[in-house]
DNA sequence: CGAATTATCTGAGATTAGTCAGACAAGATG
DNA sequence: CATCTTGTCTGACTAATCTCAGATAATTCG
């Protein structure tokens, strides 16, 4: 009764009763299921109709159906895609949008009962939540090109301070450190690229050029719900793809001795220790790798 | 996006796209899915109609039209209940038995490509998965009392000693210590309770009695994955209920000093420590507690 | 250009799921 | 014993979901 598959069995039975409940807040609005799906999926940027018969795995009959009488409710509209002629967009009306809303509000209001009935142990059951969202979706992560001050990107910052502060002896302080400019880390010179999964940021590396063929890796940050999936190694040859694109052709990077993983991962993805570049005054280790 | 409600959402969309097709395992044995389900829940002991209806949540009605269904096909026969003649028992017959192990089958592929998936991660994934099952589901975990010797039992002992040779300084050799003899922990002279939840067994305690007033606390243990959850509060009170019953007045226990969060169980649940009762060699403190 | 492909829509129909009211027999209660 | 309650069954009905075969229009490809 204890061997893997069976946890994932006793697994799926816990869920599917406390969380299956988030699906049948889908009720309760005078709609059937399988309307209120649709028009959620839609969302209130509106998508295109093969996109969510992919998604929800519906006949194209049905979906023409439940799409109809959507609009016959006044909640979507449903227009021709520019592109292709074929395809068709539906965008929810203003009252579309309101009614997404209240499906929401409810689906977070069952999600708020979770919360209530685990009480004290709330955080660790996110935590747990967490591991096993990024998981499962973790061939779904994408990493993209942000501006560091983006909120996301922000977030991804801010979180690798905070790790820095809790992981060196000396902890951390931003004003303390060569904190890179914002223009060094934007094309044309530099990058700074995020990792999100569905929306949620997981980790983020930046890459701080002056113009010339040289630049430096800064703030590689791994979510703690992500370790252990190869995302740091993810976004390090992200970055070094995207340096490479930008003309750079040696990368440089210092780190503190207690980052002991990424240091790990730097040996064995190419780079070399080399001797001290700069004076920073939280670095341990210096490396260089020819692109 | 990363405040809790969020998590918990985009959690669900994670587990129902990847784990929801456990349910769909129902499927593609010819046969809808509300039949399957009741002819899983049924199983290969047999059921009580009222409490399968009880336990899918469904109508009288329809229950007793898939009951007749799964009839007709000869999968299962419904007698008469022996005590109630109001009440029908449905079991299934040997056809059924084996529509019921495909199903088994079927449920168990799914469940392991959701291992692959995961791959390296599979382990960190399951004790999440188990961490969030018995959060979910600690209103019905159940405490009852076990012979020293069923598997459950025995599990439970092997995983306890696991322990104690992790977490004491000088490791742990059971031949050292003074192993209870399995007669003073069944009853009369005393009990050992096993706590499960779903079959699964999630922690243990010990009541060693020598058919005096007083009796000693052994093998208290809880499971990593029950950890914070109050569990070891719940045993030792059940344990305390069930020596109240067996006519013991004092209780007394040893225990070691690295296990810091038993000792401060024991000091905020009435416990006084007192002077060594034995020369047990692996102990630091000893309490009492008059019941 | 004509043929094949793609995306959507429509009609007709079947299956599944769920509700309600009433019938009936076994058991519980006074 | 009469009455009430409980557990199951049946018929009549509705709503929701799903499937299939073809129709139509836009696009792609040789």
């Amino acid at each position: 009764m204890t061997d893997a598959i069976s946890r994932i069995r006793r697994f799926n039975r816990a869920v599917s009763t406390e969380i299956g409940a988030l699906d049948h807040s889908y009720l309760g609005r005078g709609r059937p299921l399988g309307a209120a799906r649709v028009l959620c999926t839609i969302g209130e940027s509106g998508a295109v109709v093969s996109e969510l018969r992919d998604l929800l795995g519906l006949d194209s009959g049905l979906m023409s159906r439940l799409l109809r009488g959507l609009e016959d409710e006044g909640l979507i509209t449903t227009t021709p895609c520019d592109q292709d002629g074929r395809r068709r967009v539906a965008r929810p009306t203003e009252a579309g949008c309101a009614e997404i809303l209240a499906y929401d509000a409810l689906s977070n209001e069952r999600a708020g009962r979770i919360l209530d009935l685990s009480g004290a142990q709330s955080e660790a059951m996110l935590e747990a939540m967490d591991r096993i969202t990024t998981i499962l979706g973790q061939h779904r992560i994408e990493i993209s090109e942000h501006h560091p001050e983006t909120p996301d990107a922000r977030h991804c910052l801010q979180r690798y301070y905070d790790t820095l502060a809790r992981r060196f002896e000396t902890g951390f302080d931003v004003a303390q450190s060569r904190d890179p400019d914002i223009t060094d880390l934007t094309p044309p010179r530099g990058s700074f690229l995020v990792a999100t999964l569905e929306g949620a940021p997981l980790g983020c590396v930046g890459v701080k050029g002056d113009g010339s063929e040289l630049a430096e890796i800064k703030r590689l940050w791994v979510a703690p719900s992500a370790r252990g999936i190869g995302l740091a190694g993810k976004l390090m040859q992200a970055a070094e793809h995207r340096a490479s694109d930008l003309g750079i052709t040696t990368l440089r990077l210092d780190t503190n001795k207690a980052l002991t993983e990424a240091i790990a991962l730097y040996r064995s993805t190419g780079w070399h220790e080399i001797d001290a570049f700069n004076t920073e005054r939280y670095a341990h280790h210096w490396f260089e790798k020819h692109l």
